[in-house]
DNA sequence: AGGGTAGATTGACGTTCGTCGATACAGGAG
DNA sequence: CTCCTGTATCGACGAACGTCAATCTACCCT
């Protein structure tokens, strides 16, 4: 194909019965946002995070520490503190020290705002 | 820590005021399921394929062509043709020839599970 | 202060991913 | 049948990821 800047094939112009390209056109978001929300989803691109988030989101709102993150996890603590960091750089949990221990929590209006986004 | 099979720290054993490490066991899908889930998050953890998504969502039942998703996404034609690859492999959109041209179209029910994952 | 423990950080390793150029496979046009 | 165009596959390369052992820091308890 030689001229294609935005169109691109037959449709109303070149093309007698089949009609290709529909004007898509409409993006629902544009790059930055895409960018957005990619990291949010590349966060639970992971089973062990994915196991972690349901970990710490069933704990409700005490928390959940990681103490008892790692059993369960079946991964090695460094492991387990590098994907808990990955939650929270994504924005999904928060952490917070008490004493000894760190707890972790969900960020609900976070993982609302990716469900929103498969709309 | 020596004995950490299921519990782990002070709670009722060894700590008098903070109780550390709450019951959370209760795992809300075991690990088969979360890489079940991993998998369709991780075809929707790059940018690319988010906007190709979009696009291939706005279009609604029609359909789009891949003539149309090359030049919005601004990568090369394989590399598009890759990412729908993942996108339909991770059963989130469908692909049909019609004529010289491949049509994609989502797969309503495929986002919806992916998003109820979230509740 | 000293010892012990929970958690985070560092460094290294193999694997997977995103990207493109080149090429192969379709299907329509002449 | 032979060109031409749209799409998929292949091969390769650099970057990012997941994992762990070793180490470091923060905090509590005695």
């Amino acid at each position: 194909m030689a001229p294609r800047t935005s169109r691109s094939a037959p449709a109303g112009a070149s093309a007698p019965g089949v009609a290709c390209c529909a004007p898509v056109g409409s993006a629902a978001f544009d790059e930055s946002a895409a960018a957005e929300l990619a990291g949010g989803f590349q966060a639970l691109a992971d089973p062990v995070r994915l196991h972690l988030l349901s970990l710490i989101a069933a704990a409700g709102a005490p928390g959940v520490c990681v103490c008892d993150l790692v059993g369960p996890s079946g991964r090695s603590q460094p492991t387990v503190s590098h994907h808990l960091r990955i939650l929270r750089d994504a924005g999904l949990v928060i952490s917070e020290r008490r004493g000894t221990w760190a707890w972790y929590t969900v960020v609900p209006d976070r993982i609302a705002a990716l469900r929103s986004a498969l709309a």
